[in-house]
This record gives structure tokens, sequence and C-alpha cells, in this order.
DNA sequence: CCCCTGATGTGATTTAGATCACATCGCTGC
DNA sequence: GCAGCGATGTGATCTAAATCACATCAGGGG
């Protein structure tokens, strides 16, 4: 297992590259996107420290889907493909934790998916606060530029900055650079959570 | 492993719903989808002959992420989550067999999620058409009505009888009710073959 | 045959939200 | 201090596409 640092902005693996093995966030923060040819991004997720990716081509087509960057300075350790395979041959119990892995990846794409075809941007917005949100302190604090929240919601900063605004006037979050900070958190879930989930 | 008959539009099993087992199409359609609060829906994936689904919460939530339903008359096997388990237990193979599923799957939802969130309407309606086509015959058909390929696609019926009526009039396709029939491949493939795969 | 219903075709209108075009603002390096 | 740059704030357009509102069309059952 070898250790990786990597820059701010630097990317990991590039969408169509053979996978080359698992990577594991040690620390830092790792942004996992989409790029189309007109030059709009999508970010299908994004993943802190204890979180793992390049899982999806290990045992299919071997050709990464999307594009992988670190967001923040980041240290990651990869486990090679071969090593993995070595490794999973002798303990049959990972392939059971991957498929759980793997499960709540897809849950989540799904979840994605819905909002990008159904949810309104201002929806979209709010989800990201939440789904983003560190809930360590007092108030949940978001720590994203306006930039990269329009792009895990599939919007423009434009929009993401006007938004937020809208959001401040209502005493719903505060606003410093780089950083949001969620006063209410009440009201954000619950426009969500008629959206999401059945209970 | 039960085999069970279902209706076209009858509901096989709902978002938020705790999963019963593993689910094979023997015959007939099957999609899966997920509807939102305002009413609109967006099908995340259309399944046919042999293809499998309910898979992602049998190791992991154990809710399932979306709703199923039959498009057409439609024959499924079910294999109950205790018996699988039980079957996944003896053979280990079997763990290896649904990663790649599970890749795939993923693979499939990135690309849906880029598709929804950074391409033009248009683009998304011709890569349904060629994601959802038949090639048997001579000329591809895909076998859908407007409105089931306006949820495919995640936008509403006006705009793809609209986006048809225009590839027709350039014979890029031939529509008839509840049948559309590709007469111009290539063209199809390479508005969207320059947005998607990097070789 | 005719009625009904689901699938289509098409115009007119509306609007969310993407784009463009700048103005600030605050920090970092020199 | 100030030049420069990245983050943010904000107005003024522009436009793809959703919505609304009908007309038509084709098949199936009685």
């Amino acid at each position: 297992m070898v250790k990786q640092f990597y820059q701010a902005g630097q990317l990991i693996f590039l969408e169509g590259e053979r996978a080359r093995g698992i990577w594991f966030v040690v620390s830092g923060l790792v942004r996992i996107v989409k790029q189309s040819s007109t030059g709009r991004i999508q970010t299908l997720c994004a993943l802190n420290r204890g979180r793992c990716f390049g899982t999806c081509p290990l045992f299919s087509s071997e050709i990464n889907p999307a594009t992988a960057e670190a967001l923040e300075p980041t240290t990651l350790a990869v486990l090679p493909q071969t090593a993995f395979k070595e490794v999973s041959r002798q303990r049959p119990a990972l392939a059971l934790i991957l498929l759980s892995v793997y499960g709540q990846r897809l849950a989540q794409l799904a979840h994605l998916s819905e909002a990008l075809g159904t949810w309104s941007t201002a929806d979209r917005i709010n989800n990201c606060l939440l789904t983003y949100a560190d809930y360590g302190a007092a108030n949940p604090v978001v720590r994203l530029t306006h930039e990269e929240l329009a792009r895990l919601s599939g919007t423009v900063r434009e929009v993401v900055t006007r938004h937020l605004a809208q959001l401040e006037k209502s005493a719903i979050v505060q606003a410093q650079p780089r950083l949001i900070e969620i006063l209410n958190l009440g009201v954000l879930q619950s426009t969500w959570l008629c959206k999401a989930a059945t209970p």
C-alpha cells in the first residue's frame, strides 16, 4: 500500500484511463467528476477521510468511468489492483464489505440522478449544503467555495451566490468566504425531506 | 426461486420499502424510477430479459433506493434475501460477479448524472434512443412511447415529440406509434460520441 | 360504426436559470 | 503600500425548455 500526496486541484486519475487500484482518503478531500465536451462539469460526489474510491472498474470494465481530483491538499493510500486481488482472494469477507460500499454508492448516485432530473436548482443547492456540511461544530459548516458548490449541485456560481444571499436574508445560513455556516438546519431539511425519503 | 408475473404498469417494489430479495427479468421490461414530491419522475434505467435488479440494498441499507415498475407484461424470478445469502456463502465467486454488475451499474448511473447535469435535452433524448434501441433487426428500433422516452431522458413528452419530428425531417429516424426506427445510426452516435467516451 | 382513450402533433406563453459583464473585497507576496 | 488574484456580489440579457391548451389520429370494444 503506497501513500501519495496531491496538491489542491491536482488530478488523481482521468475518466477513460485504465484503473490502477483502489484508493483510500487518508486526509483531505477528493471529488469525483464527469466533464462533458462543452466543458461543463458535474461532480458526482466528494469524499473525505476514510472513504475509498476508484472501485467501479476493479471487477468490470477496468476503465475509470469518471475523473478524480483533489480539492484540498490530500493524502491518499493506493492499493494496486494486483495486490487488491490477492487480498480479496485471501479474505472473502472483503467482497461483502465492498458490496455494501457499492450499494451505498449506487443509492447515492440514484439520489443524485433524481435531484438532477426532477429538482429545482435551489433544492439541489440546499441538498448539497446538507450533504457536505461538517456536523462537528455547534452549527454545521460547509467548507466549499460557491464555485465548488455550484459544480456539486449541477449549476453555476452566480446562481449559488444569489441563492445563498437569499438564504442569508432569511437567516438560514451565515456566509463567509470559503465557509458557510448553517444557522437553521430545520428549514433546510424541511425543504428537501419532503422530496427525498419516504419513511 | 419464485416466478412472478406482472401487468404493464404494475409496481414491483417501492422506494423506501425493505428489500425482499434479488430479481431477475425472465421476460418483459422493467424500469427503475425515482419520483419526486412534485410528481416528476426520473427513470434511472430500463432492464430487459436476463438483467437483474433490486441488488443495492442486499448488503447495506436493506431499503430500496428506488421504485421498480413493469413497463410491459413481465415475468420475473425472485431469489429471496435469505436464500441469496445462503447461495452466496456456498459460492464465493458469486460475489465477484455481483461486484462486476455493481461496477457497471455505477458507471451507468455516473453517465446518467453527467447527462442530466451537463447535456442538453436533445442530446439526452438521442442518447436514450441509442441506449434503449433493439439492435436485432435490420434497422435498430426503440419500442417506447414519447412519454416513456421523456421520463428516461429527464424531460417532458412535448419536447420529445418535437425533437423526434426534427430527427424525422432529417431522415435520421422513422416514427410510428409506440415505435421509433433508427434510419441513420451514425448521425445519432456522432452527436453523443463527442460527449461521452474518451478512447 | 361510433365512442372512448391513449398516443401524438403543434402553437403560444412563461420562466428558471445560464451567460455576460462588471464591481468589490480581502488576502498574499514583494 | 499596492499589485494581483481568487472569491464574491449583482444587474442586464438571453434562451432552452417547461407549461398550457388544444387538435388530431389510431385502435379496440361494444
